[in-house]
DNA sequence: GAAAAATATATCAGAGCAATATATGTATGG
DNA sequence: CCATACATATATTGCTCTGATATATTTTTC
């Protein structure tokens, strides 16, 4: 599943901009499990036209840059769905934030407490966000469905990380503890 | 945090081959939060070996290529320590399965419900194999919390989606049903 | 007894990210 | 009241990393 076919995506939810494309990942749907930068994106809408499964419209904006609105064409929609029935890669997550947590024992107790205590806060704030969408009301049944499979993963996160947070501090503070026992 | 601080991750737990730090993040403690490939595992083991972060030893088998094992040195545990004090990127996550899921109106209901149950699955799957997991008994407290966060997470997705997996299917087959009212 | 999977290292083409460049408007704040 | 930061908008480039492939042998599975 490449750049492509993830414009395509976007882009049968309604016509967009490659800017606005990109938001889409970073604020928008798809931003819990999906993103992509402007570097791959832009590329991507240049082959999507020349194949054809895009068309572009240019919109003047006074005092912008013009705005290129791109929108799915026949062919272009019938290569999504086609895409949409291929098995799936396996899922990839990349934590940093998990990875430097596992060597806890390295770090100083206040850098452990900071660590969680900013990742409580920034799960707290993207369930806000995922929680109160308005686009939410009248999406598709799919996008419902993942919206909420997001809001359950994030709430199991921040409820375990509030709940196992002081246990972790403590251990990583008496490190002899458990060994001298 | 790049491959090369990655490796210097996995030594620090323990001496090991190529071979063997691409397992870890494959089946072993990294697998549910990291991951890389020989490509780019070989050529950052080599990078290290020559900045004298990590030491080699050929270690020659009978009846297999020679096993090349490396362990961490003084100065690559200095870097390694130094590196785990950054902060952190964020977190990034790949879910071709949600994207397809977010367009299940363009599916097949049939589609939709083999999807959800070979995700459920696999869920079930990795959690027995990180719940029953002898090498966690032993672990730092780092690793545990990790291993701990990672459980709470899957089983929350596995029983979001043996919670939801009806609803969706029934939603997918009607169409008509909540516009039409 | 054949096919597949595991052990083990290595390379390379292509995909994609992060940073940067360009140009301008709006909000923030000292 | 001006400077700094942030938002809109497209585009390119260097660098990193993945996925596929190559090579060689053993063990397991059917």
């Amino acid at each position: 599943m490449d750049v492509k076919i993830l414009c395509l995506g976007v882009l049968s939810r309604g016509e967009a901009s490659g800017y606005e494309i990109k938001k889409a990942f970073e604020e928008g749907p798809f931003s819990h499990f999906h993103q992509a930068s402007f570097g791959s994106i832009y590329p991507a809408l240049n082959a999507l036209s020349a194949e054809g499964l895009v068309a572009c419209r240019a919109q003047a904006q006074e005092k912008r840059p013009d705005k290129k609105i791109y929108s799915l064409t026949a062919k272009g929609r019938d290569v999504f769905t086609t895409a949409l029935l291929a098995e799936p890669d396996h899922d990839r997550m990349r934590s940093d934030f998990l990875f430097i947590l596992s060597f806890a024992q390295f770090l100083p107790p206040a850098r452990v407490a900071a660590l969680i205590d900013q990742r409580i806060a920034w799960y707290r704030e993207s369930l806000e966000r995922m929680e109160d969408c308005e686009a939410a009301r009248c999406s598709p049944p799919g996008a419902t469905f993942v919206r909420g499979m997001g809001i359950a993963v994030y709430r199991a996160a921040a409820e375990y990380l509030e709940t196992n947070r002081d246990a972790l501090i403590a251990d990583v503070a008496e490190p002899e503890a458990l060994v001298a026992e």
